[in-house]
RNA sequence: GGUGGCGUGGCCGAGAGGCGAGGCAGCGGCCUGCAAAGCCGUCCACACGGGUUCGAAUCCCGUCGCCACCUCCA
């Protein structure tokens, strides 16, 4: 079965063919380490894992390089006197990393500094100079700029016509020919630490903004490569840009081209002026990370998110579902032939959704039936039903990465006071089971209303009553 | 001026000519000593106006409203 990706190039469904059968390369725009992660950078990361954990399922090798962004404006801009640049990117670096292992977001095949890679944006913006498409500033900046005027395709990415392009207000121009031309490097400025410039051929400085990622996706992945993500924002002017470049210098480039929705918080998109950005430390208070990332999965990747405060609640909600009848599922199962069972494959609707440009919502559809039907069959002691529902649950969460029984879920409470208050609580449940068979309701009624005050819940079930806490 | 997107039931959120995703909430029922959990049923929506068609949420034309990008952005 052939995976189809929407590329926002061809702006059309394609059907995803690797330049080498069986290899997927795939680079995605990472952040600029200049600020805390917001919620629009976990659900960007989110979409291209599930990208990659299904083309890995379906069985392609993927190479995934996502870089990180430590030199730029604003990264200078947001440095102090306490901070040098350089250990501000870091740390921000770290709060990002730690952003996506808590959501279970795979680490990339790597994970590339543009700072690490300057002699390869050199190399680049030599060879367009020599081709005639980028040009050193006429100033004394030591600023090189990308020639669009030279470059008949740019615009294509976005179907762009060069000429209706509007200038930007408040660019300076400098040593621009053209206000539409890029910076590929920006000579050093006065008062701009030694740190952060390099020596160059056409004086010191660091690289323009967009040099980076045509830098870094020729350098891990060739100058041809699979899949080029990123958000839906970065595809004017990064990506054009990338684009231009790239193909100026000669590189075939991305097959295709992949732009992930954005995230928007009450109906607008969040920006700082603004300030209703949503940060993920913010997030992580009020949620657990498990339904986090339910939550930044569940609809489709292309389409804009809207978060408000009853999205989490909704979202814990749809995943307790799951969660309930895996340890529902489990428990009856427990001791007979069929605990245990093994892994099962995904169930074809759920591929064939994946499968279509990553239906997330499709295969959740799927999901939820699995589990409705798992849940009727232990109604009616259908064991054998219920445990192929299980394994099929288990197998697609698992794709997903959204198994509540995976161990990276697991919470952090101490197994020692979870011991200490199962012994206690079952002792209570006893209690109230012997009370219910001497029919002393109220005695029964008593010990449950205290478990609930206490944040305790229990269930009923053919074996025995089931204590949970409160989430 | 240019490029692109969106408008679906109380809410979230898919679908893209017929067989009406799914979740949350509500209502009715089953189960239960009562609950909880679960199951069954129910509420049958597509911004508006035309048109095409045997049939339109889906295609076409028009209208209205909202949003994004046009060199800071995931």
């Amino acid at each position: 079965m052939t995976v189809r990706l929407y590329d926002s190039q061809a702006q059309a469904l394609r059907d995803f063919i690797p330049l080498t059968p069986g290899q997927v390369s795939m680079y995605v725009c990472g952040p600029t380490v200049q600020s805390s992660p917001h919620i629009g950078h976990l659900r960007s990361a989110l979409v291209y894992d599930l990208l990659r954990r299904w083309l890995n399922y379906r069985g392609h090798a993927v190479t995934f390089v996502r870089n990180v962004t430590d030199i730029d404006d604003k990264v200078l801009a947001n440095a102090s006197a306490h901070e040098p640049w350089w250990a501000l990117a870091y740390r921000i670096e770290l709060e990002f990393t730690a952003g996506y292992n808590r959501l279970g977001i795979l680490p990339p095949t790597y994970e590339p500094r543009a700072t690490a890679s300057i002699m390869q944006m050199q190399a680049i913006i030599a060879s367009l100079i020599e081709r005639g498409h980028a040009y050193p500033a006429a100033d004394a900046s030591h600023d090189v700029y990308f020639d669009t005027a030279s470059w008949p395709e740019y615009g294509a990415l976005t179907r762009q016509n060069r000429d209706n392009m509007e200038a930007a207000a408040d660019a300076d121009p400098r040593g621009k020919r053209d206000p539409r031309d890029f910076a590929l490097w920006k000579g050093q400025k006065a008062g701009e630490p030694a740190s952060a410039s390099w020596d160059s051929p056409w004086g010191p400085g660091r690289p323009g903004w967009h040099i980076e990622c045509s830098a870094m996706a020729e350098r891990y992945l060739g100058t041809q490569f699979d899949i080029h993500g990123g958000g839906l924002d970065l595809r004017f002017p990064h990506h054009e840009n990338e684009l231009a470049q790239s193909r100026a210098a000669g590189h075939a480039f991305a097959g295709y081209w992949v732009h992930n929705g954005l995230v928007n918080t009450g109906g607008q998109k969040m920006s700082k002026s603004l300030g209703n950005s949503v940060y993920a430390a913010e997030l992580f208070e009020q949620a657990r990370p498990l339904v986090l990332r339910y939550y930044l999965a569940a609809a489709h990747y292309r389409s804009t998110i809207d978060y408000s405060a009853g999205s989490l609640p909704e979202a814990e909600a749809a995943l307790e579902r799951i969660e309930s009848f895996l340890s529902r599922v489990d428990r009856r199962l427990a001791g007979t032939r069929f605990a245990g069972s093994g892994l099962a494959q995904v169930p074809d609707a759920f591929a064939s959704a994946l499968d279509d440009d990553l239906a997330v919502p499709q295969a959740l559809a799927v999901l939820h039936e699995t589990v409705r039907a798992g849940n009727a069959a232990l109604d009616a002691e259908d064991l054998q039903t219920a445990a192929s529902a299980r394994a099929e649950v288990v197998a697609m969460t698992e794709v997903l990465g959204i198994n509540p029984l995976s161990p990276e879920w697991a919470s952090n409470e101490d197994t020692a006071a979870r011991a200490a208050l199962d012994a206690l609580v079952t002792r209570l449940i006893d209690d109230r089971a012997t009370a219910r068979d001497n029919k002393d309701y109220a005695a029964a009624d008593r010990i449950r209303a205290e478990l609930t005050a206490a944040g305790i819940t229990l269930e009923d079930t053919q074996t025995g009553a089931h204590w949970s806490l409160e989430s």
